[in-house]
RNA sequence: GCCGAUGUAGCUCAGUGGUAGAGCAGCGCACUCGUAAUGCGCAGGUCGUGAGUUCAAGUCUCAUCAUCGGCUCCA
């Protein structure tokens, strides 16, 4: 006998050798029915496999952690097998789980069409019917070269080729199926119940544009329809929030034909935009930076010493002067630099932190715009900061704090990542050492969790990055910090120490929005347009039930614009109703409605976003609240 | 850049080789109206662009541009 502990802390006996799925029928019959397949001793395996020491277990169901992705999994082998049995002669490359679905990579004799996802869909409800066991074999290298080479799956053969030495080589079958596979499965093709195929894309073999490209299948599967709907909602939702769609909507801004990637911001855009930039200059003031603004075009030379030429040359946008070359500057930390160095500093005034709200150009390939959230042609809320070595952590835990600030502002939660030596870096190993050591120690004091990305770093230094997430969970990088001794170098920055001597000073590049233009698309797609007041490009709408409202209706909109508050009056001739329809579409936060009554007593009748009718108040006592809530930001 | 799809009025879309359509928006007129769409009328398009096939092209072919979904890359 041997003892199995439960998730629960309980103990229970069983012969040596028992399979999952019968401790767990023991357990409980529920569990066994929703049971897909089991941890022991930390380790995912399938319920079909037996247990033959002590060992704790926990049964996996589609609400566990690693519930969702091995359901997923399962069901991409379930769509390989159809596509195998509807497209004979497919190869296969790898179908894992992703977050919320699956997707399979596959090399087709012909392309598919859209009209080929219903068809496999359909196949794999009957592979699904026939409740298929998928079978789990254990294979020695040799057999499983042979066999996926008879097969002629090319992709296979090379993933074996790549397992460690060690490996246990496992396939998984499924009738007439067979993959490698490392697994857990669900017990069989029944569990599954509802698939959608989501779309279809080019994918390379294995990431890298050298290689061929495969054709990609996405889906997703869920233990239940109500889920699978729930999720297909959950995607419209996305849908509606679109900052594209939105942003047209809204008149925000547009990308038009003659500048792809260079996005045009419209007048309520710019209010939008403008708002951001106050606030940011405020807090910079604030946080002791002082701001510059360097040109948009430099000389080659200058990026053939910041080492731009060498490393970033294929996403920047060269142009001639007098014959001379020039290049459009895809970042602002040269220019910052030729301001540092127009004259000399003192140790006493360090640390100097410049910012600029920098345009920078950056060739992006075309394939990969997508409204503001991928431009060529962007706004970085830029700084750098120039200070001593002994200034490090304290300086970049001043700028933790500052996007900390900024971030709640607009109630997004976040977490950081930091990046390490990438391989196109400049700069020695232990200066990237003591780097990253600066930026770990700062954020350690902090108290702040991270995850670490090798190689993910700027080719002048390590960085970190901050992911905020919006109000549908998705991730976005914001703020990045990045540290830099190699820069410093190369221009040959000095200061003068308190010895008289010239020393070198350390740079942190940063920015907090990231690229203003992303932000603004994030800052759409979060409140689905309806922004708080403070950014909202009309703040107050007034609204005339007849014309003869109209005169007190100026009257109250002249006082309110007295007021800095961004209002505008409707007092076209037609019905409130209809008024009122459009400024909710408009996502205005407040309209006041004016009729005889209003104009009577010396009222508005307000209707807040969001709430509805709020009854009828004094319109200085309205002025007064709306201008709370916005200097409150909320 | 690569794979696939799409491109018709300001917007959303219909139009399968034979005279370009609808709704909304716009403009005009009437209605002076109380919390998410008043009615009637008018105007609006070298069908993304360029070639080709055809007696005839929005529709078929090729090229090209842009957009969308991905890959890759990144703020």
């Amino acid at each position: 006998m041997i003892k199995i502990t439960l998730k629960d802390g309980s103990v229970k006996e069983y012969p040596k050798g028992t399979p999952v799925i019968e401790i767990t029928n023991d357990i409980s019959r529920g569990l066994a029915k929703n049971a897909l397949a089991a941890k022991l001793n930390g380790k995912k395996i399938d319920l079909q496999s037996p247990v033959n020491e002590d060992s704790t277990l926990e049964i996996l169901t589609f609400d566990s952690e690693e519930g969702p992705d091995i359901y997923r999994h399962s069901t991409s082998h379930i769509m390989a097998q159809a596509v195998q049995h509807l497209f004979p002669g497919t190869k296969f490359g790898i179908g894992p789980a992703i977050a919320d679905g699956f997707y399979y990579d596959f090399d087709a004799v012909e392309n598919f069409s859209p009209d080929d996802l219903a068809k496999i869909e359909e196949e794999m409800a009957g592979i699904i019917r026939a409740d298929l066991p998928f079978e789990r074999l254990e294979v020695s290298r040799d057999e499983a070269l042979k066999m996926f080479k008879k097969a002629g799956e090319n992709y296979k053969v090379e993933l074996i080729n790549d397992l460690p030495e060690d490996a246990v080589i496992s396939c998984y079958r499924q009738g007439d199926f067979v993959d490698l596979c490392a697994g857990p499965h669900v017990p069989s093709t029944g569990k599954i119940k509802s698939v959608k195929l989501m779309n279809l894309a080019g994918a390379y073999w294995r990431g890298s544009e050298k290689n061929k490209m495969l054709q990609r299948i996405y889906g997703t599967s869920f233990p239940k329809k109500s889920l699978l709907d729930e999720y297909i909602f959950r995607l419209e939702e996305a849908k509606k929030r679109d900052h594209r769609k939105l942003g047209a909507e809204l008149d925000l801004f547009s990308v038009q034909d003659e500048g792809p990637g260079f996005p045009f911001f419209h007048p309520k855009g710019m209010i939008l935009r403008n708002e951001l930039e106050n606030f940011w200059r405020e807090e910079h003031k604030r946080s002791r930076y002082e701001e510059i603004r360097t040109p948009l075009i430099l000389n080659r030379s200058l990026w053939e010493q910041s080492g731009h030429w060498d490393h970033y040359q294929e996403n920047m946008y060269f142009t001639q002067i007098d014959d001379i070359d020039f290049a459009v500057k895809p970042m602002n930390c040269p220019g910052s630099i030729l301001i540092y160095k127009s004259k000399l500093h003192s140790y006493r005034d360090l640390p100097i932190r410049l910012a600029e709200l920098g345009l920078v150009h950056r060739h992006e390939l075309s394939g990969t715009l997508h409204g503001l959230m991928r431009v060529r042609c962007f706004t970085q809320d830029d700084a750098h900061i120039f200070m001593l070595r002994s200034q490090v952590t304290e300086e970049i835990i001043g700028v933790i704090d500052l996007i900390d600030r900024f971030y709640k502002v607009f109630g997004f939660e976040y977490h950081v990542e930091l990046s390490t030596k990438p391989e196109k870096a400049m700069g020695s190993d232990e200066i990237w050492d003591m780097a990253i050591d600066s930026l770990k120690k700062a954020m350690e004091t902090r108290g702040m969790e991270y995850k670490i990305n090798e190689g993910d770093g700027a080719f002048y230094g390590p960085k970190i990055d901050f992911h905020l997430r919006d109000c549908l969970g998705r991730t976005w990088q914001c703020g990045t910090i990045q540290l830099d001794f190699v820069m410093p170098e190369k221009f040959d920055l000095v200061y003068i120490g308190e010895d008289g001597q010239k020393h070198r000073p350390v740079m942190i590049h940063r920015v907090v929005f990231g690229s203003i233009e992303r932000f603004i698309g994030i800052l759409i797609e979060h409140f689905a347009g309806a922004f708080p007041i403070w950014l909202s490009p009309v703040q107050v709408k007034v609204l005339t039930v007849t014309d003869r409202g109209l005169e007190y209706a100026r009257e109250i909109h002249d006082v309110m614009e007295q007021n800095g508050i961004r209002a505008e009056i409707d007092g076209r001739n037609e019905k409130i109703g209809y008024k009122i329809r459009e400024a909710q579409l408009e996502k205005v936060p407040y309209m006041l409605v004016i009729g005889d009554r209003e104009v009577d007593n010396k009222t508005a009748a307000v209707r807040k976003r969001g709430v509805g009718e709020k009854g009828n108040i004094g319109v200085s006592e309205f002025i007064e609240e709306v201008l709370e809530d916005i200097r409150l930001k909320r």
